[in-house]
DNA sequence: CTAGGGTTAG
């Protein structure tokens, strides 16, 4: 008798359990499986409850969950670590915490799933302090030496960048996995210490270690940062010699750092070969070909995209057919594309695109549209970057008026931020107003402001060499220097007048000095010629925009010593041949 | 009704 009662439950509990799995993450079915449950008896059932606390993490309502969770009595710790891993893995981070929180609080203890998902809260908050006490409760509870708990503790230093404690407790592991290896190199890359990264993955090689896909993502993101096309071969190459399967996002990382190297057609190729592509791939193509200058073929690969695969262009889709467009000037387009944005996909146009359009309209020089379209934003909208954008195009076609308004916004937002002071000052010297470039200096000073160390690098043999302006570790400092002012002397028969750069360039006493002549770019051309034979192209990175001397400068170098020079700067790539720049002085 | 974890793209 008492047996077919038990029988009689499973069943109804089974017939439940089905109705809540067919409710799947949704709110209002899941709510009527509840009153289900209520109904036939079975809301104590911690299984039930379980899953239906999981499936409103996944169907996105917290709110429901709270509620939900409040109601049990008694959680035991399934349920706790079931809502713990779901409510972090749906960002739901400060809820997790609570939930933890609330297991230490009852007899059930945590485990190495509980707090595997709860350093997943705290690296998504970034919280240190949670971070590291909930260290300090791994050690209490004896699950310091899981792999899994130690991969997840060094992602959520990585994400936090408390690097240097990462790598501890990465160094201390007694055997490391191909995920606690992919965790600390793409903690390093993801925090811009793109060498750091690189020097692990070598040491990975050494030890002899199989890399995985994901560790190539990460690698191959480094090398987008450093820009190094031969890093870059060197990388793909190794992808092919470890047999690693190119998935998506794999593909697009290449894709990605083929373009950020400067090499758009091998990008392409990655592209092409790809057997699956998402808006993500899609997108990154896109942006590549943007970085370039190539207009047409941003908005070839946009239009094809919807067309042929029939993927929808997200947010981040338009802002690179927008830049593209802004970059090769094509405002006829770039204008009816951002029309497009609400008028055929329903999407509201973000901050970002704000950004673009003022970029496009304003490089193009139609600046008074541009501070029109600024005009027309609300007061939430006016953040720093339409002011830079909006200052960038003032430089560029010398507009006094516009750029001192552009630049005073930008110091009023934020007054710690350097550049904006010089390119200020650079306005007030552009219209000879040497009494204002003296003020803004003093301004400078008084804010303990100095003005951003500019920065190449160039690869030779395999070697990265820096430069910077004022540097004089190279060895061979003095001949670079020799031979660059003979090279700017050909030039100047060539018919190169260089372009006094006038504005903050007596900031610092020491910069009188003779070293302080060049720019890091030219030297780093210097050095290229003088070390590369004829027909190599010379590939530069610079961490900041290119000047218009240096620009200038660098075309008739291409005439007269017949190279073609790349150089990457901050936004996008300058190819210099035959004496002309791709970008066709439009930057 | 008790599984499963940590890393990866624009």
């Amino acid at each position: 008798m008492e047996g077919s009662k038990e029988r009689e439950d499973k069943q109804r509990k089974s017939a439940e359990y089905e109705a809540v799995i067919r409710a799947g993450p949704h709110v209002r079915p899941l709510q009527q499986a509840h009153a289900h449950l209520i109904v036939t008896g079975c809301y104590r059932s911690k299984a039930l409850l379980t899953k239906l606390l999981t499936l409103s993490c996944a169907a996105g309502s917290i709110a429901y969950t709270r509620r939900l969770f409040l109601s049990v009595t008694g959680p035991d710790s399934f349920l706790f670590n079931s809502l713990i891993k779901a409510s972090s893995q749906y960002g739901f981070s400060l809820d997790t915490l609570f939930f933890y929180n609330r297991m230490l609080f009852s007899p059930s203890k945590p485990c190495s799933y509980t707090f595997t998902s709860v350093f997943k809260a705290c690296a998504h908050l970034s919280n240190l302090r949670l971070g590291t006490l909930l260290h300090s409760h791994v050690f209490v509870s004896g699950y310091s030496s899981n792999p899994f708990v130690q991969a997840a503790i060094i992602a959520f230093y990585a994400k936090s960048s408390a690097l240097s404690i990462a790598r501890k407790v990465f160094d201390k592991m007694p055997q490391r996995s191909v995920v606690a290896w992919n965790t600390m190199i793409s903690g390093y890359d993801q925090n811009g210490l793109a060498n750091e990264a690189m020097t692990l993955f070598r040491k990975m090689n050494e030890l002899g270690l199989r890399p995985d896909s994901a560790t190539f993502v990460s690698v191959s993101s480094a090398c987008s940062q450093i820009g190094s096309l031969e890093l870059g071969c060197w990388v793909h190459d190794s992808i092919v010699s470890n047999g690693i399967r190119v998935n998506v996002i794999l593909g697009t990382s290449l894709i990605n750092m083929f373009s950020r190297c400067g090499d758009v057609s091998r990008a392409r190729a990655v592209f092409d070969s790809m057997s699956e592509g998402n808006v993500i791939a899609w997108t990154a193509m896109i942006s590549g070909y943007g970085m370039h200058g190539y207009g047409v073929e941003a908005m070839e690969l946009f239009y094809k995209m919807k067309k042929e695969n029939g993927l929808v262009p997200n947010s981040v889709t338009f802002v690179a057919v927008l830049s593209a467009c802004a970059h090769a000037g094509l405002i006829r387009e770039g204008r009816q594309i951002f029309a497009s944005m609400r008028e055929e996909y329903g999407m509201v146009p973000g901050l970002e695109h704000h950004v673009c359009m003022v970029d496009m309209l304003g490089k193009a020089g139609l600046l008074t549209e541009a501070y029109q379209f600024i005009k027309e934003l609300s007061p939430e909208e006016l953040v720093p970057a339409v002011w830079t954008a909006m200052l960038g195009a003032c430089k560029m076609h010398k507009n006094f008026d516009f750029g001192v308004e552009a630049a005073q916004h930008l110091i009023t937002l934020e007054p710690e931020n350097p550049s904006h002071y010089v390119l200020l000052s650079n306005m007030y010297a552009f219209a000879g107003r040497m009494d204002r470039v003296e003020s803004v200096r003093n301004v400078m000073i008084q804010r303990g402001l100095k003005k951003q160390v500019g920065y190449s690098s160039i690869d030779v043999n395999n070697k990265t060499y820096l430069f910077s302006m004022g540097d004089k570790s190279h060895p061979e400092i003095n001949e670079i220097y020799r031979y660059l002012d003979g090279l700017i002397w050909r030039c100047k028969e060539a018919g190169y007048a260089s372009i006094p750069e006038l504005a903050m360039h007596e900031l610092e006493e020491e910069e009188r000095e003779y070293a302080l002549r060049y720019h890091s770019e030219k030297l780093a051309v210097a050095f290229g010629l003088m070390k590369t034979s004829h027909g190599t192209t010379l590939r530069i990175v610079k961490n900041l925009r290119i000047c218009e001397d240096c620009h200038s400068a660098v075309k008739f170098i291409s005439v007269v010593t017949n190279r073609e020079i790349v150089i990457r700067d901050k936004l996008r790539f300058h190819l210099f041949k035959e004496g002309s720049c791709s970008c066709l002085d439009y930057w």
